[in-house]
DNA sequence: AACACATCATGGAGGTCTGA
DNA sequence: TCAGACCTCCATGATGTGTT
């Protein structure tokens, strides 16, 4: 059984070697660092040879873009001294080296039996530097992460006070997926942060009859806590972890704690540009980092049924190091939204366009129409495309609701000089010119060229009743 | 497979305006 | 004065998606 893992474990990895190339080249970071990466700086390179003539130029360019991420770099230790929580003074300069999180997993199994209150538990202790790098992110970014950006992200005033440096990660590696009596979470990884590490605490059943234990010992870890930070908890861990409290007839309420879903916030945040909202997802298309050594979710359930029946630790090294993994890439994402949201202290612009017009439409939705005007405000003047033309119907909009009709209109007229075939730009300027400023005249022209913007049938009564309209007039 | 979201489409409520 | 048309806002239901 053991040797049918390893042949599919070896199989998988075989096919990530294959198709890696490949993914990494898709992945054009550049763009969203506004910053030329190595990659694009040894293609520069190549395409200097084919031209000699400009070679020297080139050079030149390639030796100041070589400055610009050395710049960055520096930036980012900069950053680090900023940051406004007392536990980021203990950062010194020497840790924010810069080393990218990407271990292997070792062959042996990591951690060791501890004695415990509920008697001998399998524990195992990780522990990560705040300076560490993961893809774009520095873990010490989480540091960053102001107080009003949960509540905004969530779009929930219960979040005012949640502060993700006293936050526990919570992720779980279970027996399966389907919520039956069988499904016990046999391994528990929980992150915090403190000092300048993030701390990974991992509880390992490693017989099935010590689960009561392993789940007191978890409340026990949990006490003096209020804020968990999970990937789909709210669907997934935590519901699971309830059901194991109440059939193992322990009284601990995990209701009590607030509970920050990434995949909620993620999918608010991100969607617009990365379809696949996956963990592993973000972490490449969000984060810039490629795993190493990971293993396939749906392989963990085999390889704990693996070790149990054979009762050795075959491939579950494996399984502690995606754990690890997982949770260190929460406290990352976390600080990634973190940065993003306090968008006018970034400097070197490491935010995507589209994250910051997302970010706008959060603030709107929740009528934080500052917010909103001022990212909208930055996308007109610095964005091109879509995102200039997005930040001008937004703006427009924000104009109209508070009846400066005048404004909303000369955005929106500056809108259709980018595409003046847009029928949905000729119906909002159609609608305030008929119903706010009555001119009739123009709210006619409009409507003429909105076609194709809403029903035939409507779009033909928009039209007569303005003509009627500008007739009576 | 269970669950909790998110997004999208749809429709109703309530307010305002027009024209007979 | 009142029916009808239009707008914005909100609620509801269907569908999709992550988690091991």
């Amino acid at each position: 059984m053991e040797e049918d893992l390893k042949r599919k474990l070896a199989r998988y990895f075989r096919k990530v070697d294959t198709i890696e190339p490949q993914e990494k080249k898709s992945e054009d970071f550049s763009s969203r660092l506004n910053t030329p990466t190595t990659d694009s700086i040894e293609s520069l390179k190549q395409s200097n040879e084919n031209e000699e003539g400009k070679s020297e130029r080139k050079e030149e360019r390639i030796f100041q873009l070589k400055k610009k991420l050395e710049e960055i770099e520096r930036k980012t230790k900069q950053r680090i001294q900023k940051i406004p929580v007392k536990e980021a003074q203990l950062i010194s300069q020497q840790s924010v080296e810069i080393s990218t999180i990407g271990t292997l997993p070792t062959k042996a199994m990591p951690g060791g039996f501890v004695s415990t209150p509920y008697g001998e538990i399998w524990i195992n202790e990780t522990k990560r530097s705040l300076g560490d790098r993961f893809g774009s992110i520095y873990l010490c970014d989480i540091l960053s992460f102001g107080k009003e950006t949960a509540s905004m992200v969530c779009m929930n005033s219960a979040f005012d006070d949640f502060d993700p440096n006293r936050a526990v990660y919570i992720d779980t590696e279970t027996t399966g997926l389907e919520f039956s009596c069988a499904t016990i979470p046999f391994l528990i990884g929980l992150g915090f942060i403190e000092g300048k590490e993030v701390i990974i605490r991992q509880l390992f059943i490693d017989r099935i009859e010590k689960e009561p234990e392993v789940l007191r010992l978890l409340s026990d870890f949990l006490e003096g806590r209020k804020h968990i930070v999970t990937f789909n908890g709210k669907s997934y861990d935590i519901p699971l972890l309830k059901t194991r409290y109440i059939l193992n007839r322990i009284n601990f309420d995990l209701d009590a704690f607030l509970n920050f879903d990434l995949l909620t916030a993620v999918r608010r945040i991100y969607k617009r540009r990365i379809k696949d909202c996956s963990l592993v997802s973000c972490e490449r298309q969000i984060l810039g980092f490629l795993r190493e050594g990971d293993l396939p979710g749906d392989m963990i359930p085999e390889i704990y049924a693996s070790f149990i029946r054979e009762q050795k630790e075959g491939l579950m090294p494996f399984v502690f190091h995606h754990n690890v993994q997982d949770i260190v890439a929460m406290v990352a994402l976390m600080g990634a939204i973190g940065r993003l949201v306090s968008w006018r202290e970034e400097e070197d612009t490491c935010t995507h366009p589209s994250d910051l017009l997302s970010l706008a439409a959060i603030s709107s939705k929740q009528g934080r129409h500052t917010e909103a005007e001022e990212i909208w405000g930055f996308g007109k003047e610095n964005l091109e495309g879509e995102g200039r033309l997005e930040s001008l119907v937004g703006l427009a909009r924000l104009a109209r609701r508070r009846k400066d009709y005048f404004s909303a209109t000369q955005l929106l007229e500056t809108a259709l000089e980018e595409v003046p075939d847009s029928p949905h730009l000729h119906l909002m300027l159609s609608k305030i010119f008929e119903h706010d400023i009555e001119n009739y005249e123009k709210a006619l022209q409009h409507a003429i060229n909105s076609r194709g913007a809403e029903d035939e049938e409507k779009w033909q009564r928009r039209v007569e009743r303005l003509r009627k309209k500008l007739k009576n007039k």
